[in-house]
RNA sequence: GGGAUCAUAGCUCAGCUGGGAGAGCACCUGCCUUACAAGCAGGGGGUCAUAGGUUCGAGCCCUAUUGGUCCCACCA
């Protein structure tokens, strides 16, 4: 006696509750075990203070289904969680908030700030943990990680530890990309280039000495002008040979400098001449370098001119911008004004244009490191899926330059570097600050006050979570990990600092796969955002739907890397495919609650029985090798049609009169199939849609059990059964003529009629004989009555050709004769069709010579079946029009 | 400037190593058949962007073209 299911599918309620017991059971937390073979999975953190959003809804699902695919594979299956403190976003965050309390951060000072900032942390840590859950996520969230806890902390002042005794990690003044907004400088990769509308300025700099000659320069940003100390010409160029050497005077400053000659000006490119600004120019800094040339800081940190700006001091780069402008027009000194585009590089976070600044900062040397990942992703150890994003990790690789690591914010990693009260000597020394200084033996120090950009942290996580650096259990199992998902937007800042940064630390690749996923749009394409506006909260659609119909949605017709669109109706379809579903069981449940199940040894199994025992052992053969090669849009497509057509619309329909009739000796083999195959193919849906099939599964068993503990289906010898397979596709076709017919015909569903199946053939008739009362059922037949010729059938009945036998129905005078000729004429234009396909190919000689055999029989079969349909179509024709 | 990717049914998308074009939604026609109307049965609808090429055979491989999306990039 099994329990009972609801009358309808309805996800609320019962997807918290089945959760509950899942934490409470401990499935999620994997463990260390050598009698198993590990399977390891790290989430990519979300941010401590985020919202869980589309993306990661995506993101999360998808591992989700890996995970617990391999759980039931009977792998120790480790799906390790955690968050990421977001060291600018949550700064950000908490400053706004301090603000809106009338508190500023920089009266009340680091410290104080850094409390308010673990108060945020604690308060709002959590949400995202507790919204991933209701995703049905089955993460170890006994092992739950934070960024900056003590571990990942150890981590980080570790691995910088060790690449400063490596020389991997320098302080220097070198330029890079600041914020005047958040006041921080930034790596390349959070710099995001956008085409904005500009000016080519040209300006006029007269040379020192020979009056009423100048240089023309273009310049798109006129303001730092101010902070010129040289003009540039290509040395090959001879127009301007002559100058290189000579002195400029620079307008508005009353400075002079010099006109050098670098090979990195283009001569065809504006007027060959290049002002050469080294403090706010990345090119121009290199220019300076190898001449020595003096570096001129003309801005604040804010964005406002300096002092070195004379008079244009305190404005802001744009007023000062159009102030240069002016006075140059005053003096005459603007030669004109072109329209441009260019790209201007802006912070990915505020969309502020960065200014280039000479800054002290920390840096990453990546020549070395960037080899090493560049090595490892031609080998097995790392691959991407799909493998194109190989070519963009690589792309990338190939033209990285230093990483700046250093930000000016409080919250995050404080760099571990301390400085001698007394002598001002720097020690890099993790753990906090050294005892005593190595050159003057002082024992103050201050520490650095800048941390470190948050991929430094993020970049260790598949070994910092696992216990790294010292020397676990988890590590030596669980490492290296071996899928990574995420999406493609996240490979620079993340996948690729991790997979150096683990090649560094552990000489291995932190994971085997990358499994790359794309955005989630709108639908209308675009991309779902705050200012827009247009973000579907997936928390509604869950508490809508209910999870395992967003993850359906999410994960179908979903290949990998590809952008998707979300559509209201997708979701529904999916809610109405766990409709469907429930129903099936809910049904199976009944019957088995009438009838006894049997023992085995009573069990008959029918050929339907055994069609669907092998197309359930199929699917799962099939199911397997999709996930193994990441298809899990494909995987989960097969289960759903596997379910919704063959199991529900056939299967359940072709069993019906054996469950309904009073006495059959082949009942009990149809409950048990129906069991057995609904249990393979929840089964086989778990991943996908945890919850409805725990609930089904757990309904369906007198013990309490849990199916994402049973075993993943696998393929077995003894549920082949071609013979039947085949056969039953034969009644299937057979049922599908006949629909057809009687509904071509306008035949009331409810009429019933007798059907003669005709044929020859011994075996076919058998398949009838045997199929008989379902293809009765399904084919609204009163009667059916196998036999070999044509005997005791009116001329008139309607006729379906099958091949290897005809099926009449005598439908007395609803058949219309003019519509069934008409009807096999049509058959006959269409046979004609495929005869000529089929003639033509095995015509070929070529075909013949250089196709595989297989290919050939399977041909041939064809054309032996259509000659013999033709056949059938003719002297039916024949018949009807009386010859 | 370099690169990637897409173009398949009215819409959104699948289509694995080349071997007779698929799904969901939408549409049309019949059905309240005692698991399910969130359903059942049947149906219409595609020169697989264009032009070449390779092949016995191309939606799939190669080349070019057109149109869209995206990423990277220090031409001031």
């Amino acid at each position: 006696m099994s329990k009972e299911l609801s009358k309808t599918y309805d996800p609320s309620g019962m997807e918290d509750r089945i959760y509950q017991k899942w934490l409470e059971k401990k499935y999620f937390h994997a463990q260390v075990d050598r009698s198993r073979k590990p399977f390891t999975i790290v989430m990519p953190p979300p941010n401590v203070t985020g919202q869980l959003h589309m993306g990661h809804a995506l993101d999360n699902t998808l591992q989700d289904i890996l995970i617990r695919y391999k759980r039931m594979q009977g792998y120790s299956a480790l799906w390790q969680p955690g968050t990421d403190h977001a060291a600018i976003a949550t700064e950000v965050k908490v400053t706004n908030m301090l603000k809106d309390q009338g508190i500023d951060k920089n009266e009340i000072g680091r410290e104080e700030f850094l409390k308010y900032a673990w108060k945020w942390k604690e308060e709002y840590g959590s949400r995202i943990v507790k919204q991933l859950m209701k995703l049905g996520a089955s993460a170890d969230w006994d092992r739950e990680r934070f960024t900056m806890d003590e571990g990942c902390s150890e981590a980080v002042e570790t691995v910088f530890e060790n690449l400063y005794e490596k020389g991997y990690i320098y302080k220097g003044s070198r330029i890079i990309n600041w914020c005047p907004v958040c006041q921080t400088s930034l790596s390349d990769a959070e710099v995001e280039h956008e085409d904005q509308k500009g000016s080519f300025w040209h300006i006029l700099y007269p040379i020192v000495g020979e009056e009423g000659r100048y240089v023309e320069i273009a310049t798109t940003r006129p303001e730092t002008l101010l902070g010129d100390t040289a003009v540039a010409v290509n040395p090959e160029d001879e127009r301007y040979t002559d100058l290189v050497g000579k002195m400029l005077e620079l307008p508005l400053t009353g400075r002079q400098i010099p006109v050098i000659a670098d090979s990195y000006v283009d001569k065809e490119f504006g007027t060959g001449c290049v002002k050469i600004t080294p403090a706010h120019d990345p090119n121009d800094f290199e220019v300076g370098v190898r001449h020595q040339l003096p570096e001129i800081n003309i801005l604040n940190d804010d964005a406002t001119i300096n002092e070195n700006g004379g008079k244009y001091a305190g404005m802001d780069r744009y007023e000062a911008r159009k102030a240069v402008v002016s006075d140059l027009e005053k003096l005459g000194l603007l030669a004109k004004v072109v329209p441009h585009i260019h790209a201007v590089g802006t912070h990915d976070r505020c969309h502020t244009t960065v200014e280039p600044m000479v800054k002290p900062q920390w840096f990453v040397r990546m020549k070395e490191m960037a080899q090493a990942a560049l090595d490892i992703v031609k080998t097995d150890d790392l691959n991407f899926v799909p493998d194109r994003f190989e070519k963009i990790y690589t792309h990338w690789l190939e033209n990285i330059r230093d990483w700046c690591i250093s930000r000016q914010l409080w919250w995050g990693h404080q760099i571990p570097a301390y400085y001698c009260d007394d002598c001002g000597e720097m020690t890099v020394h993790k753990g906090g600050a050294p005892k005593i200084c190595p050159k003057c033996g002082g024992t103050h120090f201050t520490q650095d006050e800048d941390t470190l950009d948050t991929w430094f942290s993020s970049a260790l996580w598949p070994f910092s979570t696992l216990g790294w650096p010292h020397p676990t259990e988890e590590m030596d199992y669980f490492f290296p990990t071996d899928v990574l998902v995420t999406g493609y937007d996240i490979i620079f800042f993340w996948v690729i600092r991790m997979v150096f940064s683990s090649l560094e630390q552990t000489g291995k690749s932190p994971f085997k796969h990358v499994l790359i996923h794309g955005l989630v749009r709108d639908s209308e394409g675009r991309k779902m955002s705050k200012s827009l506006g247009n973000g579907i909260d997936p928390l509604e659609i869950i508490d809508q739907y209910g999870a395992d119909a967003l993850r359906l949605t999410l994960v179908t017709g979903n290949a990998p890397g590809n952008d998707m669109r979300f559509y209201m109706e997708r979701v529904e379809s999916s809610r109405n495919f766990a409709n469907k579903l429930w129903n099936a069981s809910r049904f199976i449940m009944m019957n088995l609650d009438k009838a006894e199940m049997g023992e085995d040894g009573s069990r008959k199994l029918t050929d339907a029985d055994r069609w669907i025992l092998d197309k359930v052992n199929t699917l799962a053969a099939e199911v397997t090798e999709n996930m193994d090669k990441f298809e899990l849009g494909i995987a989960v497509s097969k289960v759903y049609d596997f379910i919704w057509d063959e199991f529900c619309d056939w299967y359940i329909e072709m069993v019906k009169p054996r469950l309904y009739a009073q006495e059959d000796d082949t009942k009990s083999a149809a409950l048990w199939t129906l069991r057995t195959v609904l249990i393979q193919a929840l089964k086989l849906l778990h991943p996908f849609m945890p919850f409805i099939t725990e609930e089904i599964f757990c309904t369906l068993q007198s013990e309490e059990e849990s199916i994402m503990i049973s075993d993943w289906p696998v393929y077995r010898e003894d549920w082949h059964y071609p013979q039947q397979a085949r056969s039953v596709e034969v009644i299937k076709e057979a049922v599908r003529g006949v629909r057809q017919v009687r509904m071509d015909m306008n035949v009331a569903p409810s009429r019933k009629a007798k059907v003669f199946v005709v044929s020859e053939d011994a075996g076919m008739r058998g398949i009838f004989e045997e199929g008989r009362v379902f293809f009765a059922a399904l084919g609204s037949a009163s009667e059916v009555s196998v036999q070999a010729d044509k005997t005791g059938i009116a001329q008139d009945a309607v006729s379906v050709l099958i091949h290897g036998a005809q099926i009449y129905i005598p439908l007395a005078q609803l058949v219309d004769i003019e519509k069934e000729i008409e009807r096999l004429v049509s058959e006959e234009k269409r046979l004609v069709k495929e005869l000529a396909r089929s003639n033509g190919m095995l015509g070929n000689e070529r075909f013949i010579s250089k196709a595989p055999a297989a290919k050939i029989e399977e041909e041939k079969a064809k054309l032996a079946k259509y000659q013999q349909m033709m056949q059938q179509v003719k002297e039916r024709l024949a018949a009807l029009r009386g010859e």
